[in-house]
DNA sequence: CTGTTAGCGCCTTCAC
DNA sequence: GTGAAGGCGCTAACAG
């Protein structure tokens, strides 16, 4: 760093020490500087162009001022909703953040929190779900313990995980509820697209629908669940995959909006009328679902909410002490996408 | 940072010095280690869960691996879809990148770069639009001065910002071309949504398709100039305050696509068909679109490239070499919202 | 209230 | 190929 004036030159145009310097532009435990000597501080701070070493006063008071944050992808409004949570959160703790998308790759998830542990991260929260892969949870487990011990504060975003605060995302009982509700509309014959089975916020979501509806006394036939991506394409191919089978559900459901929104212009390419011909539910209500037509039914995660609270969990607790777990509650929205049908007991 | 192994360690617990170990963990300037001894070091490193200080690191090394990104809100598709971009690209370089947003605030932008600068940020870009505020623009081009002056690169998305590389998109072209392309369509009678006046993308946006219709004989209405928030909600109260008015327009224009989903909300509600009653188009061509109904006409600019391209720009040139412009042309994409009617010359 | 002196953890000329 | 020593910029005890 070229050219950067230090504190010492900043103490030396001043003709004071680095000590009182520091104290006068960054005040120090407590000790208080002198008005006429602070100001001349201040002055030669303002001509030199002062600007102190963010990571130098990290390493010298132990701690940073970086939260790490780790997504799917930051260009998925799921993703951008809580990001925006997380960063607004931060700002008000004079916290910069720092953001990376895993893109789903365990691996690349891996490496960026092996970043967030060399940057010494203060915290670091990681949002979207959790892989089910043992080898890649040890090793993420093992990683976050190092974080932990260098003082970092962590918070997961989606499902417990051992060892960790989390917010956890009632991904079984939101499902679950809105299968119920979809019944009591009086749907009978369900459809469900689902993310990749390694993805648990996906099964969570799919078992809870499945018991919901063995609830009512439906079952969920095997082979009108369908896997895909996670994303608005994979909603696509998904219903895409389910239409070519020939369709045998009057209502589907995916585990997603992404999801949902995709398969909304898959249906419609093919000609098929939303609810008229299929009814369709999601799982987020990202913000775009009040422009698309028709209104989709959904579950609400508030997600820029959860995002703050994720900061506020991970920097309001002891990295050292014993996890919390909080639960976030989900409520069925019902909009003009599952207009209901007369039940044909 | 209590608790954390240190390099000293790791060189005691293998037995050999500290310049040993650095080499054989992070191999620096061509030296090299003897295969036994670095296996020894990369053991005991694995042994006691060694991970290198970032801060340290860059500190002795004297640059970081941040690159910082400024944007109005990540969650809008526009700075999300910018932010991939960003994101992607830094990750091949081994970058890290710090998001954060403005909220359209010049006092925070500012306070962000500002932070940027004091983390001695290895690239910062700035993406969306500049402020027209010469006070403003003065105080942050003193700013990424500095930032220069400390080895930062630095490049700016949208428009010529006095010294700094930028990646211009052609607002101005790219509008006109669009108004062009509408008046072909039959379209005589026209209404803009612009953004707030300081925001000088919307003000190339509007004064390009102001000259572009010029150039076809057509008069932009002062009245039919509508301000408001650049955002999905700004657009869907100009839309409302357009139709309050009583809308004397065959087609709307809105400075960009987010709002342009706010006015056809507004449309929506209000019973009023797109294109039918009014057509719409709007810039950008963010990913929603292609969910929406009707699809939006509108000028594509690649926001993710550009994301990518911005961190080329930076990195490719010296700090301290003369600032690059480079103009990212942009392409105009008619969909069903603007079908064209009959001229009636 | 102010100045002096150690480090923070690491890299990098230098000698060997 | 390996080790010893200085320094990156700043803060935090300690004295005065």
């Amino acid at each position: 760093m070229p050219g950067q004036v230090t504190l010492a030159q900043v103490a030396a145009a001043a003709g004071v020490s680095l000590a009182t310097a520091s104290r006068a532009l960054n005040g120090s435990t407590g000790r208080t500087v002198g008005a006429p000597l602070a100001a001349r501080v201040l002055a030669a701070a303002r001509e030199l162009g002062y600007s102190v070493n963010a990571y130098a006063q990290a390493m010298a008071r132990g701690a940073t001022t970086t939260v790490g944050l780790v997504v799917h992808d930051i260009a998925d409004p799921y993703a951008a909703a809580i990001a925006s949570g997380v960063i607004a959160a931060a700002a008000e703790r004079g916290l910069i953040v720092t953001v990376a998308s895993t893109l789903s790759d365990p691996a690349i998830e891996i490496r960026h929190i092996q970043a967030l542990l060399q940057q010494r991260a203060t915290a670091v929260i990681l949002a979207g779900s959790r892989f089910a892969d043992p080898q890649v949870t040890a090793t993420t487990t093992e990683l976050l313990a190092s974080v932990a011990a260098a003082g970092g504060h962590i918070a997961s975003i989606g499902q417990d995980m051992v060892g960790v605060n989390t917010l956890a995302i009632a991904n079984r009982d939101g499902a679950a509820h809105l299968a119920r509700t979809l019944h009591s509309l009086g749907y009978r014959n369900f459809a469900v697209l689902a993310g990749p089975e390694q993805l648990l916020t996906s099964e969570e979501r799919l078992a809870g629908f499945r018991d919901g509806l063995a609830g009512c006394g439906v079952e969920l036939a095997a082979e009108n669940i369908i896997g895909a991506q996670a994303t608005r394409d994979g909603g696509y191919v998904a219903m895409a995959e389910l239409l070519d089978r020939g369709l045998d559900a009057e209502c589907v459901f995916a585990v997603n909006d992404v999801m949902a929104v995709g398969a909304m212009a898959a249906l419609r390419e093919q000609g098929h009328h939303v609810p008229g011909d299929v009814a369709l539910a999601g799982f987020d209500d990202i913000a775009m679902l009040r422009d698309i037509e028709p209104p989709l039914t959904t579950v609400r995660v508030p997600l820029a909410d959860i995002g703050r609270a994720a900061v506020d969990l991970a920097m309001g607790t002891e990295p050292s002490a014993a996890p919390v777990v909080r639960t976030v509650p989900t409520e069925v929205v019902v909009r003009a996408s599952t207009p209901g049908r007369p039940a044909e007991e």
